[in-house]
RNA sequence: GGGCCGUUAACUCAGUCGGUAGAGUAUCUGCCUUUUAAGCAGAGAGUCGCAGGUUCGACCCCUGCACGGCCCA
């Protein structure tokens, strides 16, 4: 045990100072966490407000500004100190003097630190070089900062201390608060689309008995006091779809999924979903309504059609372009009908292209496969591929002329599944039957296939009016329109092993 | 799960073909009443991710592990 004490690292140098000067203040009577202050303007207005007002104009103004946030940098001449202090909305210079606060005051002030959270009361001048400056009359510790804020001009760099401690991030990188007011930003416009179009928002269950809705390996965690297991949902399709029944005509809701599957730049282990469902429409209606969502959402983001992602521009306009699975297989990934419709063919060619295939797969999982390598990569511009193979697709409709297809589609931008959607498969029995074969197929192993779920299909046999639905992955669509190349840049707090501490 | 890369002061990074570490910022002290990556002078600050091994000697070479990043599955 002293072992391990002699072991622990020395507090850092800074931390001690800090502390120091907490002691200081303490001792002569400054409160260090009061919760006394009101402040009555955000630094914004202060600068939106007064941005074309003369020097002279200001000092006339006679108007005192009471301001909060955290002191960002601090520049001190000896009886006079230049900060900056920062809110939640921007950042205004204050100018502190000795003359104004007096000797007492100034010699406490000088004990305030970069990263502190003060109240600020004062009027408006403009320093030498122009800029909008708060003449300090007061300024009051709010809180008092215990740890070094990262260095002014390089900033925080390191990824994992950005994730793990995104509050420093959000603070010291602008970049990384703009991500999160756009990623707002995009989901309150969704909202208001949806919710325009006449949609009604849901809240179906996120702990569930049996995990439906998609292809995927749930969680499990358990009911201590139902002594039941529970999994966390995969999707909330089926019970959206249930609310169909139930005499919603249009339904949405956005909200988190969780899949048990690895981590990587595209996959956080819980993201956040659009599903939505509309009854009396087909995929082909969803196609232009999310023509309209995401041209509408671009609108609203930037004013343009037009968006960058990772250097490569992406035109949003509506019509985009149609393609079914078959076709794109064929024109955009090179292939013959016979390349991709001989099961044996294709399973040698998904070998060639270096994917591991199971002994008996599927068809249409092989042709899955061929599309993913061949053919998603370079859907850059808009795509809606359609009719993909009834056996990857156990809840959409089979399509009426060829039942070996869905009336189902994708959309990829940016080389990404954006969404995915489907006319709804509403026959009780040929749901059932679906099911019962995903059944099989998880018991010869696969542990993403779908469970039976009873109570969906009594829903059905009640009659589900013909509908379609779709769902949007949110985290993607927020990685689009702020170009950013990894989904934990767009997570505030992505899911990481614990941090080791001491050794 | 596999491959490659990274981990050095609070932050951003150097470094040594093996001789127990440096810079800038930040911090502390002094000077300084219009600065803004303020300036000048001085000072302090490190289990070089962790654990083993090789060696007279390891931050450096080797092995394992941890955490992270990118790519692949």
């Amino acid at each position: 045990m002293n072992r391990q004490k002699q072991n622990e690292p020395s507090e850092s140098q800074v931390i001690q100072h800090r502390r120091q000067k907490a002691d200081f203040l303490r001792e002569n009577q400054v409160p260090l966490f009061p919760n006394t202050f009101r402040k009555t303007t955000q630094i914004s207005r202060i600068i939106s407000e007064n941005a074309d007002a003369g020097g002279d104009e200001l000092e006339d103004q006679g108007i005192t500004y009471r301001l909060a946030g955290r002191i960002m940098a601090l520049r001190s001449f000896g009886k006079v100190t230049f900060i900056h202090v920062q809110d939640c909305t921007d950042r205004i210079q204050a100018f502190v003097q000795r003359d104004i606060l007096g000797p007492e005051k100034y010699a406490l002030f000088k004990k305030f630190d970069i990263g502190d959270i003060v109240g600020v009361e004062g009027g408006l001048f403009r320093t030498r070089t122009g800029e909008l400056t708060i003449k300090v009359e007061k300024i009051i510790l709010l809180s008092k900062s215990m740890r070094p804020l990262p260095e002014k001009y390089h900033g925080l760099k390191d990824v994992e201390t950005r994730y793990r401690q995104r509050y420093v991030d959000l603070l010291v990188n602008p970049r990384a608060k703009e991500i999160f007011v756009t990623r707002t930003r995009i989901v309150r416009s969704i909202r208001s689309f949806l919710d325009d179009s006449g949609f009604m928002e849901v809240e179906t269950p996120m702990m569930q008995s049996i995990p439906g809705g998609a292809t995927a390996r749930p969680f499990q965690t358990h009911h201590n006091a139902l002594d039941m297991r529970l999994y966390l949902r995969i999707a909330p399709e089926l019970y959206l779809k249930r609310l169909l029944v139930g005499g919603f005509e249009k339904v949405y809701e956005i909200n988190r999924n969780f899949r048990n599957e690895g981590i990587s730049t595209q996959h956080n282990p819980e993201f956040t979903m659009l599903e939505f469902y509309w009854a009396y429409v087909d995929f082909k209606d969803l196609m232009s309504f999310t023509e309209e969502m995401f041209s509408s959402l671009a609108q609203e983001l930037s004013g343009s059609n037009r968006i960058i992602y990772q250097e490569k521009i992406v035109d949003l306009t509506p019509p985009w372009k149609r393609l079914s699975f078959y076709q794109s297989l064929e024109e955009i990934g090179g292939l013959s009908r016979e390349e991709y419709h001989d099961p044996e063919t294709a399973k040698k060619l998904v070998q060639k292209l270096g994917e591991n295939v199971q002994a008996d797969e599927k068809l249409g999982k092989l042709q899955a496969k061929l599309f993913d390598i061949l053919v998603e990569p370079k859907l850059i511009q808009p795509h809606f591929i359609y009719h993909y193979p009834t056996d990857i697709s156990p809840l959409s409709r089979k399509n009426d002329e060829d039942p070996t297809i869905t009336d189902r589609f994708e959309l990829f931008i940016a080389g990404r599944e954006m969404a995915n959607a489907f006319s709804e498969l509403n026959d009780p029995v040929d749901q059932r039957e679906r099911l019962e074969e995903q059944v099989r197929e998880k018991d010869a192993g696969d542990d993403e296939a779908h469970f039976m779920d009873e109570d969906y299909i009594r829903a059905l046999e009640y009659a589900m009016p013909p509908a379609a639905g779709e769902g949007i992955g949110i985290d993607r669509l927020v990685m689009l329109f702020t170009d950013s190349a990894s989904i934990r840049e767009v997570i505030l707090f992505p899911l990481l092993r614990p941090e080791v501490t001491g050794g």
